[in-house]
DNA sequence: TATGAATGAGGTTTCATTCAT
DNA sequence: AATGAATGAAACCTCATTCAT
């Protein structure tokens, strides 16, 4: 009596959970408008009008479903920086890295393809997003920057103009993600890409002063 | 009499690329999915009927809207390239520049977008892409790149693998121009953006001179 | 613990009545096909499964609440005419007045109007009102038509022809009362109304004859 | 050519009626929300998308509905008070006959019982129909009473008290002739009932005062 | 007895597509 | 070539009904 009454509760519990994932899961896949609310009730396991009982509508789902996402990313990474005592360049590299396993390795990595394609249709969500991800993220890494122009690691520059630039092949990767490598477009393999971006980055970023005075000697 | 009829032809041969354009608008606008043929109609001023003359499907429609789209970006900066004499590094600053203003600032820089945000509705459209635009592209990079790297200019790499991470933050840059951008999220003006992208890129490409300069003595 | 019981007991008598008294409320408000089990429940303190074990589906609540809005009508009245000894009109005027606190009044006077709005939906219904209410009724006011009739008091008439005529401003009242006064378009005060409705009635019923007679005199 | 366009026009214009007709039928029939739109185009011999053509969705046809059913009972009637010269009681009489033709018998006789079911369901419509018809409908009356009082046929009485009394078995007939009578509960047939119901409301309004002054004498 | 989560048939509404004019 | 009225398949959403608990 009490397991079943725990199975039923757990289930109501989980079960909105269940439906953000199929819901993600397709509207990755096939964008809002083109999904339909049976395949994302059928990938759940659920009927049709389950899933009215946990979202008044599919625009509420979609909501749902980015808030949903937001979560691991928001908890994941603040405090990462604050934590890592090392050289600037290496608390970079360290994001980046965790951020790829966290983000582009998991089913969330889909959500940047959806916000751009569904901006325009959804601007307070987008807007949300951009305030609750885009933002925080950039603050994290306008720290990181910081940090090195603070120790000499890094050249002199304004963090705030370079955060989108730094960011964009990581976001791109993750987009193509899931988007044309799903057509068979492919391109280098992941742990070659980072490794590259890695040494472009921190080559475009570090102080050449070390090596001027070197030269100068 | 004979003027009309030759406004008229004239009108009959423009009118599918204003049909196009106005599509192009619209998917960029709302997605493919969510734009009615009414509205593409009534943008171009024609009748709804009249889409069908000159295109079977809303799917042809939307090959077509980006068929057309490519071709501009196929005509333009080939030969560049060939033209281009002076330092790698100039040329692909000539590169970057005009590409921003011949794509990203014309509508047809709201393709990427559309393709990122379509490609699993449309595989073979996206391979299509792909292989007439993407590719292109990227040989055109790399054999900048090679330019560089024989030079001395650039330090030795991959240029297969560093290309999309250094178009990234263009691309990134004309996809927000088309989603997050049109909801008031907005971020560094397109000048500096352009200026601190190719210092951050051409300082993570190039050769350590100096140090090689004295090597060199 | 046997006092609960018998609460409970008592309860679950009253259940069936709770119900249809909800139901009637609300089939009376919104119309049967507008009015959700969900409501009735609610506004009964029930749950929804809960109607499915005293009513076997929508259709057998609605002919509940009729059936148990008969009651009360066939039980009252029909001695009245029996008992009461004077006037054929001082008769009619005491039912009158009577079927409006009764019926005028109370809740049950919403049926009327859902048996006129539903009656080609559940015809057997219908048919079963007609049959036990309004045939009722008719041979409650016939009688006393006949006794006016008999003793002179009123004019010579065929009573089932007119009692119709006469009821009628009765039932529109107490329809208008739950169908226009609700939104606000209201009418003359309901006591101006019985008495100017008594007094046209009386006098379009009674003998001009004894009145002559008494001028014969 | 000029045949068919005329043709594609007229059938153009008369749609909207056509439609109208074809749904308040229907909705007289079974009620607006149990009435299907399949149903509706089915009956006006179009299909279900045709229907959205013409209105914005099934409240707007139902509105448009009850809109057009006035406009036969404005144009009608308001005039034959002004024309019509005779005693009030004629005049009377004559309105009473010439409503139930042109209301009674006709198709628009089912508002009264649409009006009075969906009145709570749908307020603002309600209202509408109260003040463009029932008021109007009023005046008409008043005026005839008032001239009946004034010229000493009708006794003294507050026309606007009665008003409702005296239309009273009108309404109920033509309710009862689209609910009941359609479940085989008849009644007395419709000449009887208006003569009858005219010989006892002019007995009811008419002027006693002859036969009394001679009774007082 | 009572609950309320789950179901799925059925309704309204949309819109790509057709075709008579 | 152009129109726009008409279509009907398919989507979203509702809600009477069921049933495990």
């Amino acid at each position: 009596m009490p397991a079943p009454k725990t199975r039923w509760k757990r289930r109501k519990e989980a079960r909105p959970q269940e439906l953000t994932a199929a819901a993600l899961e397709l509207f990755v896949e096939k964008g809002f408008a083109t999904t339909r609310l049976d395949e994302v009730a059928a990938r759940a396991g659920v009927s049709k009008g389950t899933l009215y009982l946990y979202f008044e509508s599919k625009e509420e789902l979609f909501k749902a479903v980015i808030r949903e996402g937001l979560l691991p990313l928001l908890a994941e990474g603040e405090d990462l920086v604050a934590r890592m005592p090392g050289p600037a360049s290496e608390l970079f590299q360290a994001i980046v890295m965790r951020w790829w396993e966290m983000v582009g390795e998991s089913p969330i990595g889909g959500i940047p393809k959806l916000i751009f394609a569904e901006a325009r249709n959804f601007p307070e969500i987008a807007r949300f997003y951009a305030e609750e991800v885009i933002e925080r993220g950039k603050r994290l890494l306008v720290a990181v920057f910081r940090r090195g122009i603070d120790s000499g690691e890094f050249r002199p520059f304004d963090p705030e103009s370079l955060v989108h630039i730094v960011f964009s092949p990581l976001m791109m990767r993750v987009i193509w993600k899931h988007s044309l490598d799903c057509c068979g477009v492919t391109t280098v393999p992941i742990d070659i890409y980072l490794r590259e971006y890695l040494e472009l980055t921190l080559r475009g970023l570090r102080n050449d002063v070390p090596v001027q005075q070197e030269s100068v000697k």
